[in-house]
DNA sequence: GTTGAGCGTT
């Protein structure tokens, strides 16, 4: 039986739940049913995935049906090497409807009755809508999934053995990006100011007023409004710092109006 | 260019 998760969540009144974490990208179910499977009677596995690409996310959720041999599975199998990665086994905190758990067993299906004041419960936040912001929010392998989520298939032991670099990389520059933000901005700025926008707008400008029944026609005006939030607290000496150039403030002035 | 902190579906 290898269908753990297709037909829905199943019987979860008396089963316990364990997290299992760090799993390859790759592992599924039939792959963890065997080694869970060893150490008590496995009633469920679950292995959430991503919607729009069908991955899945990295972590497993593996309910027993006794505490005892969960506890045993999480002792034996935390920590054991699963196809290359340290996985790691716990019990599962959080239930699937946010129910109360202790040691990975659901203690009651939402009572309604409970320390938080959820009056009717109003939010009715749809799962599209919930599923794809904490998604996108947490998962940020989005970016290029587009084009390698079709070839991430295809061979490529070749091109890690030919990757064998004793050099290894400059770890903690890679990820800090952001000191060249000043710069960026700096720039930024003063390209605002010598590059005027008036330079290039015969020809922009030309093509937006032909087309005024375009449906984002409306898109420039309103971007700039809203990267001024409030016009007046730019200079409140009452003397602009950015009157530098009249001719070109002028010019962007008028463009802006 | 091959990711990695975390808590779940019909």
């Amino acid at each position: 039986m290898s269908h753990f998760g297709r037909s829905g969540p199943p019987d979860i009144t008396d089963t316990y739940s364990l997290l299992v974490l760090n799993i390859t990208f790759r592992t599924t179910a039939d792959d963890l049913f065997p080694l869970f499977d060893k150490y008590g009677k496995v009633v469920d596995i679950f292995i959430p995935k991503d919607r729009r690409t069908g991955d899945s996310r990295g972590f497993a959720f593996v309910r027993y049906k006794y505490a005892d041999e969960a506890q045993k599975a999480v002792d034996r199998l935390d920590g054991r090497v699963v196809d290359g990665r340290e996985i790691t086994v716990q019990f599962a905190k959080y239930g699937p409807n946010a129910e109360m758990i202790s040691k990975g067993r659901i203690i009651e299906s939402v009572p309604r009755s409970k320390f938080r004041s959820r009056s009717r419960s109003p939010r009715r936040r749809h799962q599209d809508d919930y599923y794809r912001d904490r998604d996108y929010r947490r998962s940020h392998r989005s970016r290029s999934y587009d084009r390698y989520e079709r070839d991430r298939y295809r061979e490529r032991s070749r091109y890690y053995r030919r990757r064998s670099r004793s050099r290894s990389a400059s770890p903690g520059y890679s990820k800090g990006r952001a000191r060249r933000r000043y710069d960026d901005d700096r720039q930024s700025g003063s390209r605002s100011m010598s590059a005027s926008p008036a330079r290039h707008s015969p020809s922009s400008r030309k093509s937006l007023s032909p087309h005024k029944a375009s449906p984002r026609g409306e898109s420039p005006e309103r971007s700039f409004d809203g990267r001024s939030p409030s016009p007046r607290s730019v200079s409140p000496r009452g003397r602009p710092a950015d009157s530098r150039s009249p001719s070109q403030n002028s010019d962007v002035m008028s463009f802006a109006f």
